[in-house]
DNA sequence: GTGAAGCACT
DNA sequence: CTCTGGGTGCTTCACC
């Protein structure tokens, strides 16, 4: 049964009509909205507005193009927006701020989104408003391909009514749920102040010199040229060398580099890095193709694509920074992605230097937490030579080396600290032998070694993880630090594959999940601190485990304390937090 | 339009 | 004997 309100909504379209609408907006405690736009970016462009303070009747306001004209139609309603009594809640309301931002609406808190709300209760499920009402409220959305009226205006006017009516309702709905579930504060001390935070830091943007990028796409394609050249005489004849498919052709087949190939899912031949890298000593072509992949990647993904991405709107980069997507509480990054920008190898690095400062009086400043997450085991495990190494400054991975091999600190070679470093990573994705010797490219009985050696040094963080599974299995549900929920509902499958999944979400997630409460503390802690004091720096950018800053000079000593302060003090745990600070004239100088 | 393969980051 | 390290997003190919 579809909804059938339409005798309460209206359409308003001049200031005096909405106007009208004040007397009663005064009264009320809270306000849904819902805007309509092409997108969620900055970029978008916004035409519409709804409006619901109580159940069963909305108001649709078309709006103008020209943001003066925008401001002066809405002006009555600027009371209501910056009202301290009045809760405006939205579905994804940090693309609304988005838009009020952009056109100058003055617009203050308190805010409260259902999307939010319901990613609390869920981490995992998809959040889209029409599956929320469908499974929160038992109601179906008038579907997208018919028209509710010939009338365009009458249509998306009914459509947007449709919404925000929904909107009011879920957040009725919901909110008892996050009181029952024990993430209030995590929703009202954490996720809505850092909507605020996003927001900003969206709205903000990064420089990116383009010209840099062009100059270096032209060297890309010629080195791409010349390699490809190279690997066609090898092979023998030309090919689609980005073709997984045609590519194991000529190496499985043509060349017969293996006697027996690997096949994947689909069953094509496996031509994926871990495997070229084995082969590399049978014949040049690998390399090549190694190399060619390398190169096609950084030019199509970053060199080419993030130029396109400059906005019409100041000449900036401005990606999306999606706050209920990650599972596990992390942030992601879209349109651009800027969360996986290269810097691992000699060339991918390079694309780092196109982010600058906003201008010639800024530098980037870039502060990491090292290390964040064995640190948030090594507190929750509680395990003294753990602590003992991080309160002591030590270098982990060469302390983990120490012991597990049995050596003293300063005979540990560069390989059996690398070694280390893999078994600490394996510690926080929920380790395996198999998992740990692939990753080392050594047999599955040493790496069963080494990680029984770990647990033997490191006793207590083996009882942690134990201790962790079984008490997924119990409450078949995980909880960080501050009580952000990842439910696993495969944790006691009778399917080992399925239940393996679960017992390492049920590690890693309290883990990576701890990670992200820590630096959204810091975010919106850093935040209200640079709002206080009016400074001209901006926080621009996360990183998981990293914010990126535009920072005026004259403020690179301020805001160098202070977000350090702010990063350590996020959180109290049973081992000291440690933050790197670095600036310069580019991301990766900053570094 | 969609899924697979591959690969960039943390 | 089989499967097997956590979390993302983007590009390309191949197929529908």
């Amino acid at each position: 049964d579809f909804y059938s309100l339409r005798h309460f909504q209206h359409v308003l379209k001049s200031k005096e009509e909405i106007a009208t609408l004040v007397p009663f907006l005064v009264l009320q405690d809270k306000m849904a909205i819902s805007l309509v736009k092409n997108g969620n970016s900055v970029d978008a462009e916004w035409t519409g507005i709804a409006i619901c303070y109580q159940e069963d009747e909305s108001f649709f306001i078309p709006l103008p193009k020209d943001s003066e004209t925008i401001r002066e139609l809405l002006s009555p309603l600027f009371p209501i927006f910056q009202s301290d009594k009045l809760t405006l809640l939205g579905h994804d309301i940090k693309s609304d701020l988005l838009m009020f931002l952009k056109h100058g609406i003055p617009v203050k808190g308190p805010f409260s989104d259902t999307m939010l709300t319901h990613y609390l209760l869920d981490s995992e499920t998809r959040h889209a408003l029409d599956l929320i009402s469908e499974n929160s409220l038992g109601y179906f959305f008038f579907p997208e391909k018919e028209k509710v009226s010939e009338n365009e205006l009458v249509d998306i006017a009914m459509r947007t009514c449709e919404r925000v009516e929904i909107i009011y309702r879920l957040d009725s709905k919901l909110a008892p749920e996050i009181e029952k579930q024990g993430v209030s504060k995590l929703l009202e001390e954490v996720e809505l102040p850092l909507l605020e935070v996003l927001t900003k830091m969206e709205f903000e943007g990064i420089r990116l010199d383009s010209s840099i990028l062009n100059v270096q796409s032209k060297s890309l394609e010629k080195e791409i040229e010349s390699i490809q050249a190279s690997i066609f005489k090898d092979a023998g004849e030309e090919f689609n060398i980005s073709s997984p498919k045609q590519l194991g052709v000529i190496l499985f087949e043509k060349l017969q580099l293996l006697e027996k190939p690997k096949k994947t899912k689909s069953g094509q031949y496996a031509t994926g890095e871990e495997i070229l890298t084995r082969l590399a000593n049978e014949h040049d072509i690998v390399n090549k193709i190694l190399e060619y992949r390398e190169l096609q990647k950084l030019k199509s993904t970053y060199v080419d694509a993030l130029p396109e991405l400059v906005s019409s709107f100041d000449g900036r980069i401005h990606t999306t920074l999606s706050q209920a997507v990650a599972a596990t509480g992390r942030l992601s990054s879209i349109n651009p992605n800027l969360q996986n920008i290269p810097i691992r190898t000699e060339k991918g690095r390079e694309v780092r230097k196109a982010f600058i400062p906003r201008s010639e009086d800024y530098v980037l400043l870039s502060a990491d937490y090292s290390q964040v997450e064995l640190r948030i085991i090594a507190s929750f495990s509680g395990d003294k030579a753990m602590i003992e190494a991080f309160k002591n400054g030590r270098d982990i991975h060469t302390t983990t080396a120490s012991r597990i091999f049995g050596v003293p600190p300063e005979e540990v070679t560069d390989d059996m600290r690398r070694m280390a470093k893999s078994a600490n990573f394996g510690i926080i994705y929920g380790i395996s032998a198999f998992g740990l010797a692939q990753n080392l490219n050594i047999p599955r009985k040493e790496a069963a070694e080494i990680i029984d050696a770990y647990f033997k040094e490191f006793p207590s963080v083996k009882s942690y993880m134990d201790n962790a599974i079984n008490e997924a299995k119990e409450n078949e549900f995980v909880t960080t630090i501050l009580g952000r929920k990842r439910f696993l509902r495969d944790i006691n499958s009778r399917n080992a594959t399925t239940r393996g999944y679960s017992e390492r979400n049920a590690i890693n997630a309290p883990i990576q999940g701890s990670a992200a409460d820590l630096i959204k503390i810091a975010m919106v802690s850093i935040q209200k601190w640079m709002d206080n004091e009016n400074l001209k720096s901006k926080m621009i950018l996360q990183v998981h485990d990293e914010l990126l800053f535009d920072v005026h000079k004259d403020e690179i000593e301020l805001l160098s304390s202070n977000v350090e302060k702010f990063m350590k003090s996020a959180l109290e745990l049973k081992v000291p937090l440690e933050v790197t600070i670095g600036t310069g004239k580019n991301w990766l100088d900053a570094h």
